[in-house]
DNA sequence: TTTAATTCCTACTGAATTAATAGGGTTTAG
DNA sequence: CTAAACCCTATTAATTCAGTAGGAATTAAA
């Protein structure tokens, strides 16, 4: 049940991104994304090819160039990133809902293999499917700014631009709780604070 | 998220050596369960090898040997299995209950990647832990009675042996609602009709 | 207009994993 | 003694994984 070094790759670099767009910082390239994160730089173009193709990031070209998001972090969801990378998330192809492949077993509707399998699989999608990018920025910002770390990204970005109001970060929109879990299931959810409180 | 092959083919087979259990039949040649689910006898054989290393089934060697389960199929949970053939069930090391590597974040304690992915992990071992074979063997035997199909295993065991009492197939103990579920959550838990009835 | 920094594109590669296949050795019932 | 089974080890073809490599195209700025 492996999330790939790629898919890795990516989900990190992409809350870099969104690290950065909170930042205000527009552009960061690969090269930094890399460092930062220490991966290797080659492999990591790459992955940003697939996530541009996809319409996850869009790029700018020559000097001074790089990735930014596409769209706000609100809006990309991490199953999208990880189907994008790695493929379905389900563990056998007879229960996914994005690449269902027939199986070999005679009567599908009714294998309790596969019964079991979609629970695993409606358990992960609606994790992956239920968090976005934002919810994960935000976390790691919460706790870089509790432990008084300088958050990437921000520290060129606020000698070049002085013009803007860089103190007015747009904070995300209040997520909409789509009830599919638990209330006492999840970390994430725990953090986020509507039980903890 | 793939569970490989070999684990799909350690499950179904152990389901229906379960079976075979519940019908009686003390032991089934890998040939046989190879030919029931059409898979390759001796990638089978080597299969069994393992799970009979692990202690879950047990072999009688020589002619009209075979295997059987090595302790009630009530305490099998698939989280077992699947480990045992695919290891962890963790998408990433750094989540792992059973396999913990470290990661390369430097916090690895409020990464919010990693609580996500905690997250995935505990979903998937919520469901795979809390089910056992016995589990998704009656739920495969309900379907097979309300279709009429002949039980598989049960031909030649009820014609060999009408010594002992065949018709008292010893029913598995009510499973012991462990409740970490939401209990709308799980195609299983609402087939179990713990709900729906 | 040149230069440096960047993305873009394509090919390649070594290692590991997957999904088997192959071939016999050993044990046991009849 | 033999057939039917498990037991054991090696091999392999294909695929995926995790990168490397090398340069072409684009762009900002000196």
């Amino acid at each position: 049940m492996k999330l790939s070094k790629k898919g890795e790759y990516a989900l990190r670099s992409l809350i870099n991104l969104g690290i950065a767009a909170e930042v205000e910082r527009e552009l960061v390239q690969v090269a930094a994304l890399a460092k930062s994160e220490r991966l290797p730089v080659k492999f990591l173009e790459q992955i940003f090819q697939a996530l541009k193709e996809a319409g996850l990031v869009e790029s700018q070209r020559g000097k001074f160039g790089g990735y930014r998001l596409a769209k706000p972090a609100r809006e990309i969801t991490i199953g999208q990133v990880v189907r994008l990378i790695d493929g379905p998330l389900a563990p056998i192809g007879c229960v996914s809902q994005s690449a269902y492949t027939r199986c070999t077993c005679p009567d599908e509707t009714h294998c309790g293999l596969r019964m079991l399998m979609l629970d695993v699989r409606n358990a992960i999608a609606g994790i992956l499917d239920r968090y976005t990018l934002a919810d994960v920025v935000e976390i790691t910002l919460r706790k870089l700014r509790r432990n008084g770390v300088p958050l990437p990204f921000s520290a060129e970005a606020a000698a070049k631009r002085r013009t803007r109001n860089p103190s007015v970060a747009r904070r995300g929109a209040r997520r909409p709780a789509r009830n599919r879990l638990h209330e006492t299931e999840g970390v994430l959810h725990q953090i986020f604070g509507e039980y903890s409180i």
